[in-house]
DNA sequence: GTAGAACCTGGAGCGCGCTCCAGGTCAAGC
DNA sequence: GCTTGACCTGGAGCGCGCTCCAGGTTCTAC
């Protein structure tokens, strides 16, 4: 019933943060960043006091990795993470967000194909440039 | 010869910074600040110091933000200016480096893709969840 | 049991891309 | 000619997302 899926396979924490800051490509600060900043739930801790990470962890870090690289800030996957915190009752709300958030980055990769279109019509252009500079050399 | 395509019509410089920003979508003094930063060639003056933009300028100003809004950093837009202030000689590296630009561009978008369909399923998932609590609940 | 690496915390610092401010000059309308 | 709003400069400040630091604790291997 729980997930597991594609990871490791303990579901017991036992990842140290230098282990999960491989997996993800955070920093140790990073992860101890956005744990300070709510994003990650309180990590399970060794008697010593020293972060273990476990399965889920690595899932929900990667999903807000997902958030991140698509350009959601901070403050809306710590809005997100709230969400989460409270359980099955905010899943309307998490919807939402996502959906939202969806759209919204729509919107920046239809501007981003407008703008490559720009982009390659000027290497065209200097391109076809280029070739008349190098021929008028080549003949001199 | 020299351009003219699609705007206003003066070759002539006569926009002032406020009509610049209208048009550009930035502020007075990001202008200001790009001028400062190199990006902007030393743009026309009236006697009184005061600025005035002509056509050129304001193509020069939409090619940047494009370079900007494909993500270009700063430092990259100040040597794409400094090679275009030399002239005709730096065409191949200009080229260069649009080049580059635009393949970095098509990673980041590959990978706004993937980003986007793992969101779509994760929305799709959550509509699902969603279908079978109301209907759950509509039954109680 | 001890050395050395890994980890902890709170808080300061940083790089980026602007944005704001103070204190002044200029221009357009009356 | 005067007012008022737009503009000027140099430099300080800011919000974001980390990153680094000091000073201490814990873990691992021997």
């Amino acid at each position: 019933m729980t997930s597991g899926q594609s990871l490791p396979q303990d579901p017991e924490p036992t990842l140290t943060i230098a282990e999960v800051a491989e997996r993800t490509g955070l920093s140790h600060d990073t992860l101890r960043y956005y744990e300070k900043a709510g994003l990650i739930e309180r990590v399970g801790r060794t008697t010593g006091n020293q972060r273990r990470y476990d399965a889920a962890d690595l899932l929900w870090l990667e999903f807000l990795l997902r958030l991140r690289d698509t350009g959601m800030p901070i403050a809306g996957m710590q809005r997100y993470a709230r969400l989460r915190a409270r359980g099955d009752v905010s899943v309307a709300d998490r919807l939402a967000m996502l959906r939202e958030h969806r759209a919204e980055l729509a919107d920046r990769m239809r501007a981003l194909r407008r703008n490559a279109r720009a982009l390659d019509a000027k290497i065209h252009h200097y391109e076809r440039l280029l070739d008349e500079q190098t021929g008028t050399e080549e003949t001199t």
